[in-house]
DNA sequence: GGTTTAATTAAGTCTTGACTTACCAATGGG
DNA sequence: CCCATTGGTAAGTCAAGACTTAATTAAACC
């Protein structure tokens, strides 16, 4: 019924279009802030604060390079994401298919 | 870069817990509205509004049964949610593989 | 120690949207 | 036909949150 604890904080943080495009670039591999920034449409503290979200949301991790800190997303939670939709597909599609068994024969 | 054209609304369909709630239910067999609110903590009118979020954003199909609509969760949608998450993991996967054997060696 | 670079935090604005109650539309059965 | 059931629509409220600019912390380098 409940996939997972954490499922739920980490779709809401997904949600907004532009959180999702900086998990998006984080994927591909790691990024400060700034860059992160400078490849989107909003303000650096906007980039900031997503981060947090996603941070919160256990999405990302962060690691300080100097004055820098570095984003990068956690392979974890990627994989309880995948998990999460494999089981979904499981669930729908087995309903699917009850429902074209009893359905209208 | 983009992973599907209506990946964006598709996320945001799913980002409010509630939303997600029905979705889930959905998927475990088609309901009618007034069982779907029967079962949550809201009222039929906000499930009907949220069953129309889901629906444009291409989530749930509809049909009607005399004075009922029955949903259901679309087996496609989910596919291309699983496709994302799969896709997503193999990139994110390999971008953390290349920070190890990069990183600090 | 001062300055520059990098980023988070504070404060405030303004829209969005999740929810409510009340009303309307449509189907089906007596 | 009328009424009951079912669900969608309208209208309005209210909080949340996605942004902005301005101020603050923190690290590195001279």
């Amino acid at each position: 019924m409940t996939y997972g604890t954490n499922i739920d904080a980490r779709f809401e943080a997904l949600g907004p279009p532009t959180r999702r495009a900086i998990f998006e670039r984080l994927a591909a591999g790691p990024l400060s802030v700034g860059d992160l920034a400078a490849g989107l449409p909003v303000s650096r503290p906007a980039v900031s604060q997503h981060l947090k979200a996603l941070k919160s949301a256990g999405l990302v991790v962060e690691r300080r390079a100097g004055t820098s800190r570095i984003y990068s997303v956690d392979p974890k939670a990627v994989a309880e994401l995948r998990d999460y939709f494999d089981r979904f597909w499981d669930i729908a599609l087995s309903a699917y298919q009850r429902s074209l068994e009893g359905g209208d024969a």
